[in-house]
DNA sequence: CGCTTGAGTGAGAACGTTCTCAATCGCTGA
DNA sequence: TCAGCGATTGAGAACGTTCTCACTCAAGCG
């Protein structure tokens, strides 16, 4: 555990010795506090500079009570979504002159679980959460217990003490699934991607009783799906509705497994930019043309949607603001407003391009 | 400051005293070292879980030296390339009992300085830097000096007493290109995305001298792309070399220009996904069809670049492997192995798919 | 001149652990 | 029985800061 000369950094004790000074005024000096002559300054500093001292935050922060680290879980960085709102986090937070520190759960509860103690026990002084699921609740209850404020983003935890910043997931997919229904598509399927407690859930006639998943993200808006289609007093029908994993291979199956339906859709609606790349594979396999074939619309403006052929429509969500909200609850949540809960739903956008287009009259009646 | 009632989560002597012994045994029993009586552990454990007992990382921190910290410094954690490398060393950290303080320096050599010091205030034990550029030398240095090992991701840094774990960017450009050679394809542009100062050392006739560039990314990979070229007796020809920049738009807009020029190229290497992508986006406002008007061959395997039509081929490099060798030869050097500073290469795949075929006939020869 | 005031200073406590060291306990072997 | 030994224990130092408090000193005021 040794063998690397760790050289010691000099302590404030040393400086303040080269500076012929207590240590006292040689932490206000450096530090920036209390008051301390023109003369002691410059004596400090100088002696700093010449011994290269660096201050030592751990030490700081145990009689502060600051670490000035923020903690960051999410299921996983390499989803853009995630790295792109974490962006938004560290942004503000470094704005702020706060640190991150992040960990990956892997959608695994006992994993985040174990985060949450390590974060805790590193006296992080907040927590931004994306959690797995909504039966951590009482895991991150005690966090917020511990006295460590906690923002939920994307994910909500029903009776959970603490700020949300999200969109507004089944007004969004209703909205999609309008402008679909718009377009003339009757026949409608949703790519859920996950899961297996979703799935039988999902399958039930009608869809009903979804909006009990209201929790979570999927189940909120298989909801909006599902009121678009109601309101049009069309039956959602379940063998369209598929929750067969959230990878791109899980998309390409499902769409081979849909268009191979007696009746199969005209339009698709992915709820995650991945699933839509699995469409899109599969229907090059399947030589099936889109937007011509198959209609399509996705979640999330990756930056490839626009440069694709044909460009992606997508409801895209202002994920960056997303997590630089959710940065600004939690500072403000930190450096001392006490307040109660908030939730924020910031407005998605439908960005409309080449992907759906009008259902084409259906093959036996055209001449 | 205060505001929010921060609870105090009790300490090690509160815990002690509920046990009915010392600090000292209760630390022996709740850290795991020295040696505790059955009954005294069972007492504290018991004390400990009664209480919510939470250890204090940073107190531990200042007495053993070690903050099991790591930090990463990355340009835009936003670029797949280094969340997917990211996400390697977060799990060899995790793996070994290590967390990770990510920075972000945005290309930006002030906030990657600054960034040192507050990481080295913080006490990391150990960095993976992807750094700016290679003028902060003295910086990286100066943080090796004060006992922080370094590991370099993906760029180099002359001089520097550091491991660095990459590709061979030369020769794998080289190979890119030699494949597009091997199609017949004559006339090859190259893409390089950057920037200023790169740009007059790529407008040198022949490419002369760019292997100087060879500390930097681009530069090697440009080195490489000449050095096919030579070897086939063709002369490179300075305006079918872009820097114009890293976006996608740039990428666009200098394909554009590029296939107006009086004898345009047939095709085309990307030095980076993104720029491909806006490769693609051009050739489709212009309608140009890819591959059978132009060949197109970028760098990175992105999750996109086989879902699309058509299929992109790629030079592939190991990025989650890239990321994960970094943070082991970070831990085992923090661990305490001393041994002299070593330079990995992993080797990249060529991956082929559809984006490059042979060169077709031009128009004016053919029938 | 005596009193107040405020800036400047240093000694030492405090933060919550782990480490060092000496003392005690219970056994073992002679 | 007793020295010896290892396991167990507790007191107190140590880590490197900031905070509290009391003290000095010079200036301002009546």
């Amino acid at each position: 555990m040794s063998g690397s000369a760790r050289r010691s950094m000099p302590s404030i004790e040393v400086v303040a010795k080269e500076a012929g000074v207590s240590t006292a005024t040689a932490g206000r000096a450096l530090g920036g506090y209390g008051s301390v002559s023109g003369k002691s300054r410059e004596a400090v500093l100088a002696a700093a500079e010449r011994l290269g001292y660096r201050a030592n935050s751990l030490a700081r922060s145990m009689i502060t009570g600051l670490t000035h680290t923020l903690g960051v879980l999410v299921p996983d960085i390499e989803n853009p979504f995630f790295s792109r709102a974490l962006r938004g986090i560290a942004d503000v937070a470094h704005e702020r002159g706060w640190e991150v520190l992040l960990v990956n759960t892997d959608e695994d509860l006992s994993l985040e679980r174990k985060a949450l103690g390590v974060l805790t026990e590193r006296r992080v002084d907040g927590l931004v959460v994306a959690p797995t699921d909504t039966a951590d609740r009482d895991a991150l209850q005690d966090v917020i217990d511990a006295g460590i404020p906690v923002v939920l983003l994307d994910r909500r935890v029903p009776g959970l003490d603490a700020d949300t910043v999200g969109i507004d997931n089944r007004a969004a997919a209703k909205d999609a699934t309008e402008r679909l229904l718009a377009l003339g598509h009757r026949s409608i399927a949703l790519l859920t991607g996950g899961d297996e407690k979703l799935r039988p859930r999902l399958a039930r006639p009608g869809l009903r009783g979804v909006e009990r998943l209201g929790a979570t993200t999927v189940g909120a808006r298989a909801a909006g799906y599902r009121d678009a289609l109601v309101e049009q007093g069309i039956e959602p029908r379940p063998e369209l509705v598929s929750a067969e994993g959230f990878r791109r291979e899980d998309a390409a199956a499902a769409t081979t497994r849909l268009l191979g339906l007696p009746d199969p859709p005209t339009a698709i609606l992915a709820l995650d930019s991945l699933l839509a790349l699995g469409v899109l594979q599969a229907l090059r396999r399947l030589g099936r043309r889109c937007p011509a074939d198959v209609s399509l619309v996705g979640f999330d403006d990756a930056d490839w949607a626009e440069a694709i052929s044909p460009p992606l429509s997508v409801v895209a969500q202002p994920v960056y603001e997303l997590g630089a909200e959710a940065g600004r609850l939690l500072l403000d949540r930190v450096q001392g407003t006490d307040r109660r809960p908030v939730h924020r739903r910031l407005p998605t956008r439908f960005v409309e391009r080449e992907s759906a287009r009008s259902v084409r009259t259906p093959a036996g009646t055209s001449p």
